[in-house]
DNA sequence: CCTTGACCCTGTAGTTGCTACAGGGTGCAT
DNA sequence: ATGCACCCTGTAGCAACTACAGGGTCAAGG
């Protein structure tokens, strides 16, 4: 199939896998007697690793280790254990984060009753760390 | 003082401000007859300003109006609280797109039994979506 | 007086993970 | 032959910084 269509079935987009294939996360296709790419069911199924991971909020260089991996069946299984596992960690850090920053938030907008920009407890509120209970950030 | 100072004071970085300067989130400070810029209590408590904002996830764009509400204290207030509001929507949905990501990475990491790579389930599972239960981004 | 080191300056390029052109070629139907 | 959808390369842009390179300034110590 050519770009576009591999495009479709996988929901990724042609220029990020024209980019995936530049950063070598992609192996080069084949090509047309036109210069055209053309793809095969291994580059489906390994764009689709690529973008489920993706998905999952795993970075360029974790995929990289993912795949190599997934290419080397014989290696032991610890090494994406142990890099699904730092993710897991650093999302759960990150959403306390976001439910410190959530409670911040909604306490800041709370005192807000309206009214002048110069009486906003919004405003005065960002504008002095005083205001805040929580450590965030 | 100078930028150095102002850096310490506030917990950004030098650079970060010269950055914020140019974007024109800070204003042009006073030079000494050598160049160097020289700032008051006003940058400060704007840098303060500035960095409280980000922390709380605020995007330069929203924190140029809440800076532009918080110069004219005369104007409604109304639109501090709307974009204060709809940042919490935001982190709000962002949090719960996380705790999907976050279960769904558990469970994936909770089929790995060790073993070699060419039967991870970790592998397996992010070479196929079918395996997921939630419906992550 | 001279040097050392800490600080400051400007301007530009790098980071991450794409996305968006500009400017051109190909393939098929009308 | 002409329109249109598709493909190609190469480069520049996004957010929000961060990191130099290559220089100037200033106070203290020898």
């Amino acid at each position: 199939m050519k770009i576009g269509e591999l495009a479709r079935v996988t929901g990724a987009n042609i220029e990020t896998i024209r980019y995936y294939e530049r950063i070598g996360l992609l192996p080069e296709p084949h090509r047309t007697a036109a210069n055209y790419r053309r793809y095969g069911e291994a580059h489906r199924s390994r764009l689709a690793f690529v973008r489920h991971s993706r998905d999952l909020g795993f970075t360029i260089e974790e995929i990289r280790s993912l795949l190599d991996l997934s290419d080397h069946p014989e290696r032991d299984c610890g090494e994406a254990d142990r890099i699904a596992t730092s993710h897991l960690e650093q999302v759960e850090e990150k959403i306390a984060q976001l439910e410190l920053l959530r409670d911040e938030l909604a306490r800041i907008i709370g005192r807000c009753r309206g009214g002048l920009a110069g009486d906003c407890r919004v405003i005065e509120a960002l504008g002095d760390h005083k205001y805040c209970e929580g450590t965030h950030a």
